[in-house]
DNA sequence: TCCAATCTGTACTGATAAGTACAATCAGAA
DNA sequence: TTCTGATTGTACTTATCAGTACAGATTGGA
């Protein structure tokens, strides 16, 4: 019997496809099973508590992408005009501009059984503190309600853009949105 | 065997709180039927299309209410800031300050089969081209946009208020929310 | 070459899903 | 009262679910 993959991680973008086109509830494992083309054995020899800890190791990996690729850049720049813009850049290619479901916030609307409470606000705080800490360096009033603030965009602008099948909604919140963030920036000099 | 509802009618706020709480996948007939007190045969007999038709008629009871409750009320007081007062205070009091989930929203996220495109479509739209009368209405630039912005905080709000169980969250977002476009009006004058 | 650990497919289990069939029961009209 | 149509519970079918068991295949090292 062929070998098809040589670790888990190789399953994990296309685990978290499925989750985010059907949602937990919605992604069987046959589902599951076809779309990473492996069958039952391999799928519970890689993870031997099912479509927990499936989910739960995709959930992982997209905390340390957002680690990687989002919340540490914000705080690499001293401009924080130039740090959104980047960040607001990235995010709008990562949801393919709120085309995509993000994942962690459609497991905040529906969680079962709560399982994934703690993984989902870590994500959102760990998001928000960056900010927070980004337009403090910055010398923001209010700096942890703007960050607040910008987060809510982003997940409403997905749901939006979701409903309304309108990716142009999207790019515009996230156009105004940076251009508030650098108008209150100019306000503080 | 006694009569337990009259209508159907009488089914539908069993049934929202259900796929509010569990989405609509995770709301299984047997659920349903326990949170109801119906069993099989009078769901069917209510809902001959099943799960899918109770969705549907959940959808609509739900616009009705908004239409109702939220968006005739906003033409009908002349003052702007007092409009957006009543409804995000009636809106704050709907969604339980963002710990009950949008169900429409939910939907929006996650439409099995893409079934209720054009009802979770017509609810957003309704609600933003409400917004977008009433921003034109007291004169506001770019009323479109803010209705859209609007609508926009309210979804993430509820995100995020569920992702971190902090309905402080959502209060504040919808204070704030009010506050600035009650400085956008005096800006007009 | 051969062996052990890793990987994989198939076949199975028991539970639960949606949906159907139908007889029993009810309420209200005649 | 009696009848009719609306309502309800139970039992059933069929499909699919998650999860287990296990034998066969593969790989890489000894």
């Amino acid at each position: 019997m062929p070998r098809i993959v040589a670790e888990r991680t190789d399953t994990l973008p296309t685990l978290a496809e499925i989750f985010r086109e059907y949602g937990y509830n919605g992604a069987s494992l046959s589902l599951i099973s076809k779309a990473t083309g492996l069958g039952k054995g391999s799928l519970y020899h890689f993870f031997p508590g099912g479509k927990a800890e499936m989910a739960t190791a995709v959930l992982e990996e997209i905390e340390a992408w957002f680690q990687t690729n989002i919340f540490t850049p914000l705080l690499d720049t001293s401009d924080p005009a130039c740090a959104i813009t980047e960040m607001l850049d990235t995010v709008m290619a990562y949801f393919q501009s709120g085309q995509r479901v993000c994942l962690v916030g459609s497991l905040a609307l529906n969680d079962p059984e709560d399982r994934f409470v703690s993984l989902v606000s870590r994500y959102f705080e760990g998001w928000i503190n960056t900010l927070t800490q980004l337009f403090e360096n910055a010398g923001y009033v209010d700096a942890s309600d703007l960050a607040e603030q910008v987060v809510v965009e982003i997940q409403g602008g997905i749901v939006l853009t979701r409903a309304l099948h309108n990716p142009a909604l999207f790019q515009r919140r996230m156009e105004k949105l940076k251009q508030r963030i650098i108008a209150l920036a100019e306000r503080q000099d």
